[in-house]
DNA sequence: AGGATACATCGACACTTATCAATGTGGGGT
DNA sequence: ACCCCACATTGATAAGTGTCGATGTATCCT
């Protein structure tokens, strides 16, 4: 199941739902540790990438790589898929449309 | 002058100084009131908007608007102007280039 | 000069957040 | 059964944030 919402962005002014749909894509991205998280991901394409090859070159721990892979999933920007002992991290489909198409006038 | 940081998005992985750049700019959409500030000011156009015709519509205090103003301002994705008494905000030019780049892939 | 209006700043508050060390969980291999 | 590995969760802390009332500042008008 999608987590994705589906956001009407009309021609009229951005409504108040909206805006709260909207805004916590915008905030997921919010955080340059997070920004080169999923550019990360973003890179690994279909396949994905393992947690374990985005601590080292992010800088981080484990727990706060892990918190922020959790802010990123939430907001229905990346999707985790089990692989026996660890999980790839991949790009939602249409993770970022409606940022698109807000950012697009 | 612009405020604009010229932020290079080449095609290695997202550099530490170009996240440090580009979310600032996120951050300032990552709130509802901000978003549908900024939402406002963009449908203004050219001439902008004033100040005083954006508290009521969103509903929130005048210093709160002026808060949410000042961190678009400083985020470079609004301008503002003098005009007597009162103040015109506008979207800045290239405004919203570096986030758009970056959502395109 | 005095008053009115538009906007900014300050101070305070509750709430959120980025981070890590420590600990928990669940799957694989021996 | 045991240990190891990959990852999540918890707890704590320091720093940041959205909001408002009160106050400050700048500009216009009379």
């Amino acid at each position: 199941m999608s987590n994705a919402k589906q956001i009407q962005l009309g021609k009229g002014p951005l409504t108040d739902s909206a805006a709260a749909s909207l805004a916590p894509m915008f905030a997921a991205l919010s955080d340059p540790t997070r920004l080169r998280l999923f550019d990360l991901v973003r890179r690994a394409g279909r396949d994905g990438i393992c947690s374990c090859d985005l601590t080292e070159p992010l800088d981080r721990s484990q727990p706060t790589i892990s918190h922020h892979l959790k802010v990123l999933r939430e907001a229905g920007l990346v999707e985790s898929r089990r692989d026996g002992t660890w999980i790839w991290y991949s790009v939602a489909p249409h993770a970022l449309d409606a940022v698109s198409q807000f950012i697009q006038r």
